[in-house]
RNA sequence: GCUGCUGUAGCUCAGUGGUAGAGCACUUCCUUGGUAAGGAAGAGGUCACGGGUUCAAGUCCCGUCAGCAGCUCCA
């Protein structure tokens, strides 16, 4: 167990608000937040606007166990507790317990920052010797005897001088440094118990041989102060609660996110696969789940046309030229894969289809007669991602964004961005998604009029009053081209990801001289809007595996219908229902295989069929159908022609759950 | 990319430097069963890959690839 990990395999990389630092051109991948100032408690930090790795901020606000029932902190949040302290005190003392365990069993160790985070803590620190997990257990033992021996801890207020000479002299060079990012205007304290003093504002636990229940989870590397160019400390994970039920709990509730991870539940269902042979980040979509998406795709391709999409088609390979004009190779090029030479010209497999697009509008003149022009594309990118990062279906080499580019005018801007933001509200809520819209702002570093930034701003605040969306301020957060609304949805866990994004672009227009000719008879710029509602086939429905725990709503599931005959003398009857339903274009599954009836449902039960359908001797002759919805171990009885019907309404209606069956009717 | 860990049958995992293992899944036979694993037998392996140490390597060492957790990054 205390190779557990510290939180659900699918963590939260990508949730947070999102800062483009230049692009034209949409990303479906959100992304992590620059560094801003925090106030996690960190010894010698507290409150005082120090720098901290992201993760911890990022954990507390969105780690799945904030949003969901897990022990003590689900009804009233982190710091609620039945304990004289709140939670996140008793954690940031158990991080300096833990911190002095680690001095005693190896001497020399230079400690950064240890905070509580929303489910735990860390901290950071460099040893003589690597740590390894087998050697938490006995760092844990050193914990306990510490908090007996040594158990009060005590404030001390001391001099900057005096805090620096007396970190100096323990050579304890982080801490040093973490003195001066404390502002003048603070007094500088230590926090100790025993001979174990920390930098630290506090505030703490009075004494540590409270009853108290803790685990060290993991280990990890993380770079001082978040920066890839400082060294990188190793990073002790671990938590602590009040009670040992509370903990106890925590730990079960770690356990149990792990069975709606998509990758366990993609291997058990036979859903996708990445193989080494192809390389990392490639995902192989198996016949099961490519139902699954054929399905979304018709689904979105219809919401697409009834709003005057068009599709289009562009190349995955183009001259590397096309992207130096749009600036992605200047500004992104390590990101693309390497050049491929074609007759000595370099050529670039497509990182966007933002470009191609582009192509496609400038290849004659447009008048303003045409536009809006609403282009979408299933385009298929490739981005390198650095090997550390690709995880399952959610980061990957190669994925498929739903892409769509909206040429207009300045005028039609703010009806378009309605038109998407309806859009995004209708797709979302197809897959019983809730989300939250940010809306981002012009960044310090901008191009474009301020007048044009307004309007935009505007366009997209209305946009969003028309379709009843509420936004949530980003300030200066929007890319450097133009303001954009990103959406994160909330998976069944709480997890939040963002998916949608909403862009206005005043770049590419410019960079490719995009224009029209308006009723005067000039040449006009048209702006682009970029937009995203799934982000990329891959991370949509990796995510929406985690959302459904691989139970899908009966219009998306792989295998509708399981129709299971009692014995093999009842097979033709199962066939014949199998076949009538496979000619409305309903996916059956007909075990009609000579293995043992519960063994069938069994297997039926592994693959999360939102039907069964048991038929014998009895259902045979009357025309009839024993019918088990996916989660129960009812069946209701009913001619085979009510399912039908029933299996109609919910196809047509892409119900999300499944009906109650009463057995009375 | 970085820190730590991991890689043995389709899956989940045992395996002390000395002949490659279990459960489930799979195949065959038996079982004709009314709602969450019927019985028996069989097949399945270059122990991720490449080097090295050793009389001997799944086991120890180095490298590569891939995966896990985290950090950094993500047009």
């Amino acid at each position: 167990m205390s190779t557990a990990p510290a939180r659900p395999p699918i963590a939260d990389r990508f949730q947070v608000r999102g800062r483009e630092a230049a692009g034209g051109g949409l990303d479906s991948h959100p992304r992590t937040p620059s560094g801003t100032a925090c106030d996690v408690g960190v010894p010698g930090g507290g409150a005082r606007r120090a720098q901290i790795p992201a993760s911890s901020r990022r954990r507390s606000d969105m780690d799945p166990a904030s949003q969901v029932a897990s022990g003590a902190e689900s009804a009233a949040g982190a710091d609620a507790s039945q304990g004289p302290f709140p939670l996140s005190t008793l954690r940031h003392s158990v991080s300096h317990l833990m911190a002095s365990a680690v001095e005693r069993l190896y001497p020399g160790t230079k400690f950064g920052f240890g905070p509580s985070i929303e489910h735990g803590f860390y901290y950071d620190m460099e040893l003589p010797e690597p740590l390894e997990e087998k050697d938490l257990k006995r760092i844990e033992k050193e914990m306990r005897r510490i908090a007996k021996q040594t158990p009060q801890m005590v404030c001390t207020e001391l001099s900057r001088d005096e805090a620096k000479a007396k970190l100096a002299a323990q050579d304890q060079t982080y801490k040093v440094e973490a003195v001066d990012l404390i502002p003048e205007d603070e007094t500088i304290t230590f926090w100790s118990h025993g001979d174990w003093a920390d930098l630290c504002e506090g505030p703490h636990v009075d004494r540590l041989d409270r009853e108290f229940h803790f685990k060290l989870l993991s280990l990890a590397g993380a770079y001082w102060r978040g920066d890839e160019k400082r060294p990188m400390l190793q990073r002790i994970y671990g938590t602590a609660f009040w009670t040992k039920e509370d903990l106890e709990a925590h730990l079960a509730w770690l356990e149990q996110v792990k069975l709606s991870d998509h990758r366990r539940i993609g291997t058990d269902q036979d859903l996708f696969s990445v193989h080494a042979e192809a390389g990392a980040g490639f995902v192989f979509w198996h016949p099961r789940l490519g139902v699954v998406r054929k399905e979304i795709e018709d689904f979105w391709w219809h919401e697409h046309r009834v709003r005057g999409y068009q599709p289009v088609y562009t190349p995955h390979v183009s001259r590397e030229d096309l992207f130096a004009v749009s600036g992605h190779l200047e500004n992104y090029g390590e990101m693309m894969y390497a050049p491929m030479d074609i007759e000595d010209i370099p050529y670039r497999v497509k990182p966007m289809n933002c470009p191609g697009h582009i192509l496609i509008y400038q290849n004659r003149g447009r008048s303003y007669r045409e536009l809006p022009l609403r282009w979408a594309e299933l385009g298929t990118v490739y981005r390198f991602e650095k090997s550390g990062v690709v995880h399952g279906m959610l980061r990957v080499r190669g994925f498929t964004q739903d892409d769509s580019h909206i040429f207009c005018t300045p005028d039609q801007l703010a009806d378009e961005i309605a038109g998407v933001l309806e859009l995004v509200r209708t797709i979302l809520d197809a897959f019983g998604f809730s989300f939250t819209a940010y809306l981002a702002t012009r960044p310090e570093k901008a191009i474009g009029e301020e007048d044009i930034w307004e309007r935009a701003i505007d366009a997209l605040q209305r946009g969003a009053q028309k379709a009843g969306i509420e936004l949530e301020l980003d300030e200066g957060g929007g890319a450097f081209y133009g303001p954009k609304i990103d959406f994160k949805v909330k998976d069944a866990m709480g997890r939040e990801w963002q998916q949608s994004t909403v862009q206005c672009d005043f770049n590419l227009p410019d960079r490719f001289d995009l224009t029209y000719t308006d009723t005067d008879g000039h040449k006009k710029r048209p702006i682009m809007v970029h937009r995203a509602i799934l982000g990329s086939f891959e991370r949509f429905v990796g995510v929406l595996i985690e959302h459904f725990s691989g139970k899908f709503p009966f219009w998306l599931a792989p295998d509708q219908v399981a129709v299971i005959p009692i014995r093999e003398d009842h097979a033709d009857y199962a066939r014949e229902l199998t076949a009538r339903m496979e000619r409305e274009g309903f996916r059956v599954n007909c075990m009609d295989d000579p293995s043992h009836m519960n063994k069938r449902i069994k297997h039926a039960q592994g693959d999360q069929t939102p039907f069964m359908l048991i038929v014998g001797e009895r259902e045979a002759a009357e025309g009839t159908c024993a019918v088990r919805p996916r989660g129960t171990r009812d069946q209701v009885d009913m001619p085979f022609e009510r399912f039908l019907d029933l299996a109609r309404d919910l196809r047509a209606s892409r119900a999300l759950e499944l009906p109650n069956l009463s057995p009375a009717t």
